[in-house]
DNA sequence: ATATAATATATGATTAATCATATATAAGGA
DNA sequence: TCCTTATATATGATTAATCATATATTATAT
């Protein structure tokens, strides 16, 4: 469902293909909405079955032909339904917390080493985000208003604090490692 | 791969059935890992299969036959592996946050009533949270030890930490709403 | 000269997870 | 009495997402 909504709000600013809306993605909601190119297509398919949009193929002559994919009323209207509808639900799923969950099965060490794993992808993770104004260049184009900069500075302003609370959890809890508060069985 | 390793780490405390894994997760691990019970059983037999796990099959009279399963040396030594090797990594998808990357497209009025239904169903997580530890109950006489205790309840400072932040984040942005301090197009 | 990246779309196979439903019996509540 | 809940396991169908691979041409880099 997401990504259909996600799709049909690129489309929404702009017809584009495929291919087009894989680099897009690339360089903008992959933070919280990856997408597989194969994906793409299918799900591209599946809203033109839909008649949320409409293909408009372009010929080419040196390379393969465009399928540009348009936003039909249908489609627009779809999207802001959704978009004024409740919130959907966030995915609950976390693999680190299970191995956190079951870390009473390591040694002091290993949980010390472990945590410390943790923090470093977290830093790896913010610092990247931290670049992310600086990638804006070619995406800056597409998405051309300002209050439209406004919301998607909002997303990674959401991701950054996020982040900054995990580093801080997982600081504090190597702290306590290191203090020896860790009980034994 | 998560779902069998969460199931292993079970095991590894006391040999289950599916019905009490159901249980358990239900009361446990369920809020960074729901878990289908068709999901479980499927995942027990593969355990099995790949001698993880094995089953004693424990006949009953006025109930259906139980399979309890039991952890196998070759599964404690996976468990193990996986525990202590690189951490996972954490899902990044959020729906949530593509209603932001688009919501440029509501009024002053919608973004602020969205941002309002965000922070309302924070607030409920976060109050669910913090009644967990009064919930432990059942749970606490599956994990004996204080040093499992200790881990369960980082899972849930984790919890806490995150939906602070983020709720943080959604006062921040109504704040912003009512200030008008959102750019039009 | 050779390899790989870019442009562009498409399908097959597989996995993880969800939803629905099936079976069978007993206990407890309305 | 009737309905629901609890006990216990199992399968079929479907969806979302991932991974691999196929096709075809041009431009660029080594």
């Amino acid at each position: 469902m997401s990504l259909e909504f996600a799709i049909l709000g690129f489309l929404n600013y702009h017809p584009y293909t495929g291919y087009d809306l894989k680099k897009i993605f690339d360089t903008s909601i992959r933070h919280f909405w990856p997408a597989d190119q194969s994906q793409i297509y299918r799900t591209l398919a599946r809203l033109t079955g839909q008649r949320f949009a409409e293909v408009e193929k372009v010929p080419q002559e040196d390379r393969p032909d465009r399928k540009v994919y348009h936003i039909t009323e249908r489609g627009r209207a779809e999207l802001l339904r959704w978009l004024a509808g409740p919130p959907p639900m966030g995915e609950p799923r976390s693999a680190p917390l299970i191995q956190v969950f079951f870390a009473g099965q390591l040694s002091d060490e290993e949980v010390l080493a472990k945590f410390e794993g943790f923090a470093a992808v977290m830093r790896a993770i913010l610092s990247q985000y931290n670049q992310v104004p600086a990638q804006i260049g070619p995406y800056e184009q597409e998405i051309t208003s300002p209050r439209e900069h406004f919301f998607w500075l909002l997303t990674l302003d959401n991701g950054i604090r996020s982040m900054r609370a995990n580093l801080e959890w997982a600081e504090n809890v190597i702290a306590q490692v290191k203090a020896g508060k860790v009980p034994h069985k």
